[in-house]
DNA sequence: TTACATAAGTTAGCGACACTTACTTTGCAA
DNA sequence: TTGCAAAGTAAGTGTCGCTAACTTATGTAA
């Protein structure tokens, strides 16, 4: 365990906003999301335990901050896995929904945060537009499929449903309820049946 | 807010275990689940800060009971949803989906909890037990509707497919990422919908 | 180049909390 | 009645979140 990555040379240590995040995020993934401290990840970072308040205003910023960085990972992979498949297919759609629960397995702490955060941080506007970006990926995907526009209610109902089962499916899956279930490239089929009987459906 | 429920006449308060748990799933439910603190629960319960350490050997310990109690709820309210209707009828499940989205509106701290704890709380098999004896009554309600065992095969994935669609579903909507995508009746038809789908399909 | 406002660090300290230890009160069983 | 274990208390330790007051570096304007 490092205790700080790159040894700071002078007074200023000129990147400690993002690695304050990347420490929390390690935090998070391995000691549970109320098992971090502001102090340790100013401790990893090789600053004093005040000096992280230069940057966010309390705790609850500082988490909110590392949530608002997995989601634009998030998003980016959605985006990269269904780029993969041509516009309109299943294979487009179940594309996201493997990289969601990818995201989800490869950083559960962090995938947690993200969900999990509107407990007491409602309504965070910055927050929130990320997540309705996340959820723009399925709608533009669902609509290609269906060849009709995002907005269209069908498209947006639908693109729900395949969220919620993803969803779902993510959460159980990094919290082990799944016990054996499914085998990797089981994933894949149940995803693309999944897609294809929501999105076939009458 | 009340100091404490039941003013204590003797030294020995008697119900301390049961009321620390209502109070930590009350003040999971206001101020989040890492908003609360051992020493508040002591406070309301109307006893010392070191009172609840002789009955919780922890702070996890505790959160645990708290969840374990709230899946004592959960399958009793699946169940008894279940009952309201024909066994080996689409109601029935979608019946229960019905009561687990609504455990979760209900609490949503506590159901955070429930299905947040395997974080840290690796594999108790107490915990473990009673999330697997809440998935056997959607096995058995499934079993019904396919007319086949709860351990075929058939019957485990499909009841399997309605759990992440029920529980992404529950998990959307207390983070209120829906925004208004659906009213409440809209919501049974949803899942009366949904459990079609899945039991029907070929 | 130099002056200086400001950004970004520091130490010191407060109150709260998790948890322990040692002590006290009480109910119950022999 | 006595004695013991269960269940409470008070006091203390180390950590944490956060603030205040101070110090150091940096970029800009004269």
């Amino acid at each position: 365990m490092p205790e700080r990555t790159t040894p700071r040379s002078s007074y200023h240590h000129g990147d400690l906003r993002a690695q304050l995040i990347a420490a929390v995020a390690e935090l998070v993934e391995t000691h549970g999301p109320d098992g971090f401290s502001v102090a340790e990840a100013a401790r990893r970072a090789g600053v004093s335990s005040a000096a992280p308040y230069k940057h966010f205003k309390d705790r609850p910023e500082l988490l909110r901050a590392v949530a608002s960085a997995g989601m634009d990972r998030l998003r980016d992979a959605m985006e990269t896995a269904a780029a993969r498949h041509r516009a309109g297919s299943y294979e487009s759609v179940a594309a996201i929904g493997q990289a969601y629960v990818d995201f989800a397995r490869a950083g559960p702490g962090v995938f947690r945060l993200v969900f999990g955060l509107t407990e007491g941080h409602d309504g965070d506007p910055h927050l929130e537009g990320k997540g309705a970006a996340c959820f723009g990926v399925v709608l533009r995907a669902v609509a290609a499929v269906l060849e009709r526009s995002p907005d269209d209610p069908i498209v947006r109902i639908r693109a729900y449903a395949l969220w919620t089962f993803v969803h779902g499916h993510s959460f159980l899956t990094i919290d082990r309820k799944t016990k054996g279930k499914f085998e990797l490239q089981d994933e894949w089929a149940f995803l693309m049946q999944v897609s294809a009987s929501i999105l076939g459906g009458h």
